[in-house]
DNA sequence: ATACTATATTAGCATCTGCTAATATAGTGA
DNA sequence: TCACTATATTAGCAGATGCTAATATAGTAT
């Protein structure tokens, strides 16, 4: 039926889809980042950083501004912060039940 | 800092980064559904459901029980349903003001 | 203009993903 | 046991993704 619109979800999905993505729109849930803060901050190499940040870009999930020579982005959905947390209670647990399992093998 | 959880998280994300797997889940949230009805309902070969499912598996979103010769699949977690419904009403709006920007134009 | 900083893009390569066709495994019933 | 259906797994290939190094673009300041 309307496979188109998962088309377009799994588009957003796979924006998601890498732990530098995810730990840079965790950043940027703080506020507003210029480009240069992630470098530093994810010891990533610059070209890395702006791929990341283009792939993030193209998927309409950040903003961008100029401010001079800068690059500021922010989120551009505030719902992409409610996914980020489920999934971070996803994993969380996740986690945790692996880790129990473990212990009673112990 | 916690790089490692970003990794427990992408790798979730990964496993719903796909539409055929959004497609899926969106079924399971009808309720629990034997593995032989995904392939009729979304024409797909038999090897690739089962590829499918086996990487909703392999992320624990989908819980599996036999029942004789087949073998029933349910969503495991009903978090993943806010995050399906969320990422949907994402998509859902980029459309419509890419549409809109369109419109603009014309 | 030149020099400088910040970003973006490209090229090339290695790795990952997803598909189809073929094979293997598991349960059922004669 | 054999035959049959449902699932899963494997092999091989084509296409996508992610990385580094190099190059291009954009804005600022002298």
């Amino acid at each position: 039926m309307e496979e188109e619109g998962y088309r377009l979800q799994a588009r957003v999905v796979k924006a998601l889809a890498h732990p530098t993505r995810l730990q840079m729109l965790a950043l940027l849930r703080e506020g507003e980042r210029c480009a240069c803060e992630f470098g530093p901050l994810m010891e990533l190499g610059q070209a890395n950083v702006s791929q990341h940040l283009a792939v993030l870009r193209k998927a309409h999930l950040v903003d961008t501004r100029r401010d001079g020579v800068r690059v500021m982005y922010s989120l551009a959905d505030e719902r992409t912060s409610d996914v980020l947390d489920t999934l971070a209670h996803i994993a969380r647990d996740q986690f945790a039940e692996a880790v129990a399992a473990l212990e009673e093998v112990a």
